[in-house]
DNA sequence: ATAGTCCCTGGAAACGATTCCATGGAATCG
DNA sequence: CGATTCCATGGAATCGTTTCCAGGGACTAT
């Protein structure tokens, strides 16, 4: 009753010894059904909870993972985060969810922290140039999983959406609803979804025969503010896009407000595509076309894949495939 | 280098006892200034990380507290979830996120794991009546805080906003444009907040001299499609409301949804009026008028009653103030 | 010179579980 | 009936750290 209730209590009432209560308790090992019966009645009875970390301490597995998204309140790492806690807790290990806020320091500091808590394994979305604790990670043999991002130079398994695929989709659209100035909203240059965006952009305006102006490419941080002011440098140029693709949702939830400050209107104006589907994008006026991830599937196969490494089991990467859906934003019929 | 580097490799590395070693890392106790410097250089070559789960197991303090939400998908959740995670942060608390999904049986699973964690305190956007686990933590005195919501019977300091002025100020907005008809899209009654702004609702309407007409009252679950339905049900009334008040952000995205779908227009042919802001309401056409709370500041101030409580200093319930952003949802100037 | 302080240190106990090892008794077999 | 096997059990070691306790050496004060 006193919150400190230990197993030498339970094995006290039960009349066994504090062995036979683990052994009853682990359930694995030969008891008798009677010392069985006893001991399980003694710890329902005093509210018996083992100590996870004694527990860890001894049998080094803690069943806890950790996984370290770039920003919880980006709708897409949250979902990522739902898929991989679900499957964590379908094996039953327990997730810590901690947040890097796009901070690299902040990812150390979490990292640190998972690697003194000694969870079983990490996945991480990273950014930077895997410098830091993430070889720290390395050097400590803790399985490792990287998702939706990778880190050059690391040889851990990831699951990632296809990008290439991805941009080259949202272009062809574009390219064939008569676009021929896309102007390119990017992420940072220090991620790896960034990088392969902006290569998969310029490959496609080539492959499309699109103005590769070097004006209609624009980097922004992946959160909302820096999509409306890549934006409004877009719409400033001399010779502005007819259609904008935002490499992330943040960052079109920014462009969409800018080019309504401007008093333009998305889909009859200027066309908008985005990366990421959220739910909201569906109920918006007009709907957004974008090219979606499946969140949670990507959520889901990562912490797979960290229980299979965490197992011994053979782990490889996968590349999951995006899909377009096209709404009105690119499409102009506006519905109004 | 092996990753399993133990206090007692680097006091063997230093020349000095185990004790001596760990008086120096934990840093309070009295050393020699050589063997500080031997010890300090020894744990760093060897890229010694102490084990927080021994370290816990032996001084009773983890410096690990958990957080509970009801939805990280819920950007009002993630931004609480942030707040606090930085409080946390700043005093050195490593804080272990958890996801409820709007589910007792995951309620119940998570706060099972932290106790058997022994995190040193829980912050919980509970549900339910309060039975299961809520309950165990309360047995086990493991330091509880509630935020945003509150349950009926549980003598725990809590950070909450001030829902009952929040929805007078959306009544009284609605009712000084004109509008004597305003539907409600409330919440679950099973969740405090749920109740509260039904009964703050119910008050306003009559203070206001509102048509107090059951039919514009419906019942959702706090999330989009339940606003969805929630709208066509009132839109679909012999006498159809002209103003919306949504009770939560999700709920308010399935209505804006659902009166696209239905041909009409918010702000010029239905008002609409939220709790909740986030983000994407700033950017939407038209801009949504919302009731904001300060999800981060409820977040921080829950996380540092928590450390209140932890320390053994005394605590006292908090009620944030909500304020009215008025936006072109609820004043028809759709900027068009 | 001797007693009393004060610092620093090493060694060992403790935290709460799991797991190894030895043992006693029952059961089986020749 | 004696020897062997087997099962359940108790007791002790162990995980990696903190913390208590006692003691040694240096220093001050008388």
């Amino acid at each position: 009753m006193d919150g400190t209730v230990t197993i030498r209590d339970v094995a006290a009432l039960a009349g066994v010894s504090v062995g036979t209560a683990s052994r009853v308790l682990s359930g694995n090992s030969a008891t008798s059904p009677a010392a069985r019966e006893r001991v399980r009645v003694a710890a329902e009875k005093l509210g018996y909870r083992p100590d996870a970390r004694a527990r860890a301490l001894r049998s080094t597995r803690s069943h806890a993972v950790g996984l370290l998204v770039s920003d919880v309140r980006n709708p897409f790492f949250a979902d990522i985060a739902h898929g991989a806690e679900q499957a964590a807790l379908a094996s039953s290990y327990v997730t810590l969810l901690a947040n890097a806020n796009e901070d690299t320091a902040q990812q150390d500091t979490y990292l640190e922290a998972f690697l003194t808590q000694r969870v079983d394994g990490i996945i991480v979305a990273p950014q930077g140039e895997g410098g830091g604790n993430l070889r720290a990670v390395e050097r400590a043999r803790t399985p490792l999983v990287f998702v939706d991002r990778t880190v050059d130079g690391f040889d851990v398994p990831s699951v990632t959406a296809d990008n290439a695929q991805g941009i080259e989709l949202a272009v062809a659209h574009l390219a064939a609803l008569g676009h021929t100035r896309v102007g390119y909203i990017g992420g940072p240059s220090s991620v790896s979804t960034g990088r392969a965006r902006h290569e998969a952009y310029l490959a496609a305006v080539a492959r499309h025969g699109l103005d590769d102006d070097a004006e209609l490419v624009t980097v922004g941080d992946f959160r909302s503010a820096s999509g409306a002011a890549a934006t409004a440098k877009l719409l400033a140029g001399r010779r502005p896009p007819t259609a904008l693709l935002a490499a992330d949702s943040l960052m079109a939830v920014g462009a969409l407000g800018e080019v309504r400050r401007q008093g333009r209107r998305i889909g009859a104006d200027v066309a908008l595509v985005a990366l990421d589907d959220i739910e909201l994008f569906r109920e918006l006026d007009p709907p957004l076309t974008v090219v979606a991830h499946d969140a949670r599937a990507l959520g889901e196969r990562a912490m797979r894949l960290l229980l299979d490494v965490i197992d011994g089991r053979p782990a490889a990467s996968q590349v999951l495939p995006m899909r377009l859906v096209v709404r009105e934003s690119s499409t102009g019929r506006s519905g109004r």
